[in-house]
DNA sequence: CTTGACCTTCCAGTCACTGTAAGGTTTACA
DNA sequence: TGTAAACCTTACAGTGACTGGAAGGTCAAG
């Protein structure tokens, strides 16, 4: 199949597609009498696989590493596991940052007025030198 | 003061202040003699402002809206408290996308024995087509 | 025969910095 | 007085993970 469809299939962009190739996020594609890539069923299954890694979380480099374990018959689960544990973790630390800074702002919304006026909490909050 | 001094006190890093002020965030310093960019109170203001503003998740165009609201006393606090509420809410989806991603990881850790064999329920659901 | 939908490569741009190089200035100290 | 460390300057390249666009080749339908 062509590109487009392999991109339908995977989830990832005809873009993204020749971009993972490029940096030998995976092998070259065969390609038909026309040039065009050629993709088969396993080079579908691992272009899904990298589009389920990043929407999980992973960047490139870790995504990578997975798709290294699932093409090895050699490999142990213990380090796919430690892999997710990992995200995980930073995962957890983003998300309690992201609410911290999601209480602040509504702790600032809450004490302006919102109106025509020009005092605002919200910009003194901002301009203080503590907080 | 110069630009170090001033970068301890805002919190941001020399280097960007340095930045801001190429891509017009702020104005242009005002330079000592030897061509050293001075900063006075009011300027070291404006830099821990933008420093906050980033904190709680703004981005560079939206912390500038904020600075200048902050520079005009013609404002409407109104304005303000869009921009935060604004903010809020997509703090809230990107929230909930990292809880439902950390779910996602935990779900698939919980089914990989981790240990040294190759069967691994994280790699199966990662290449599975349906999820 | 033409139109439109594919495909190709290559280059530039995004965001918000950070790193590095190559140099000028200032300050402290021996 | 010399010099080394710690500042400061500009300019350019690199980051991650793409995305957009230009310029051109290929293919299927009508």
């Amino acid at each position: 199949m062509n590109i487009s469809e392999a991109a339908k299939e995977s989830g990832l962009s005809a873009k993204t597609i020749r971009y993972y190739e490029e940096i030998e996020l995976i092998g070259p594609a065969t390609r038909g009498e026309n040039g065009y890539r050629q993709y088969d069923q396993n080079a579908v299954r691992e272009l899904r696989f990298l589009a389920h890694a990043r929407e999980v979380g992973f960047d490139l480099e870790e995504s990578k590493q997975l798709l290294d374990l699932s093409r090895n018959p050699e490999r142990q689960s213990r380090h796919a596991r430690d892999l997710v544990m990992e995200k995980s973790q930073k995962l957890q630390a983003r998300i309690a940052q992201l609410v911290s800074m999601q209480k602040q702002l509504l702790e600032m919304a809450s004490r302006c007025r919102g109106d025509e006026g020009p005092e605002c909490a919200i910009l003194e909050d901002l301009a203080a030198v503590e907080r």
